[in-house]
DNA sequence: ATTATTTTACCTATCGATAGATAGTTTTCA
DNA sequence: TGAAAACTATCTATCGATAGGTAAAATAAT
């Protein structure tokens, strides 16, 4: 079931190229020509860039839910939350480029059906995570607030070329 | 100076094709179709992407900020916010689709830099106007909270495919 | 030898952009 | 006033580049 070393790398460009220009930030030849492999080899892995686009998407949020752990794992509440703020901000500063799911949900009704199922899923573990790890009154609206906070302080970070932005955004929130 | 009709015609279609895409997500032949001419009569009006792209972002900026109108003229900082997240609002439910500076800001990375200015123009202005609304203490970051969290917001309305989630996130704040 | 992978070579469709032409309108000026 | 010139807005036709995608042949790995 492991995906071949290849197919590994063409998600690793697939998905810095769409974390800068959305899911049609990104092409079968570039990604080839970034791998060093030819077009049709890319077709190989990922039949069609529905199949790659959910793919990116699939990986990324199994990625980002690995990196976290488990929510009941964490000390206190502040310091999941902490840990959860801080995995977005790695995001934006040493990647320097968007959140995926930010990006692609934010082009939701131009994304193949598979694709923005996908994206949803992101956001849906995410919240779900968030309400786990807050355990308490009104969680859910808790976890949206921050959800919210994150992925509009990465933009407004990353447009104003501020990545100072999104600590101000997130300060005692 | 006044923009021929079929121009502000191009700039609607345009508009909504760039809501739903991004600025990768019109293209000339496609809105040329939507306005019922050939995509040459529309590189007449606006002769490279660039030049509509960048008419884009500062229709919405100058259309945005008249309908806010002067945040001195609210009674209240209270009524200028609610204002403020009302036209947001109003993009979300009404339209159905993102703002447009949003989307843009997103897709920073992979914007021509005249459209990448105008959409840094967007959010420069609407912190301005937000500071001079709020008026007190930490007026920018604020200002920065309530814009991060109105896109964020948008993001995930969308996404979920559920408007309430907006209001969800702004209450209070 | 068989399977997994990659390549060559191509297809159709669309992209942004340009050239050249043509009506219709507006402006200039003798 | 009326002819000449310029401008507006659109068209047809085409450009080179790129999009996603495919079939068949060649190569590499087991």
């Amino acid at each position: 079931m492991q995906r071949p070393q290849k197919a590994e790398e063409i998600l690793d460009v697939a998905e810095r190229m769409a974390r800068t220009g959305g899911y049609q930030g990104f092409s079968f030849r570039d990604i080839a020509t970034a791998v060093g492999v030819k077009s049709a080899s890319v077709h190989y892995h990922f039949p069609t860039k529905e199949d790659l686009g959910t793919a990116l998407a699939e990986r990324y949020t199994k990625r980002f839910l690995e990196a976290l752990g488990h929510p009941e794992e964490y000390q206190s509440p502040q310091s999941a939350l902490k840990a959860y703020i801080n995995a977005y901000r790695t995001a934006l500063v040493e990647d320097g480029l968007m959140c995926l799911c930010g990006m692609m949900g934010s082009e939701i009704a131009a994304l193949p059906e598979p694709v923005a199922r996908e994206t949803r899923a992101f956001f849906e573990k995410n919240i779900t995570w968030l309400e786990t790890a807050l355990d308490r009154d009104n969680a859910r609206q808790r976890a949206l607030r921050i959800i919210a906070a994150l992925e509009g302080g990465m933009i407004l970070a990353r447009t104003l070329n501020d990545p100072d932005i999104l600590d101000q955004v997130m300060e005692d929130l």
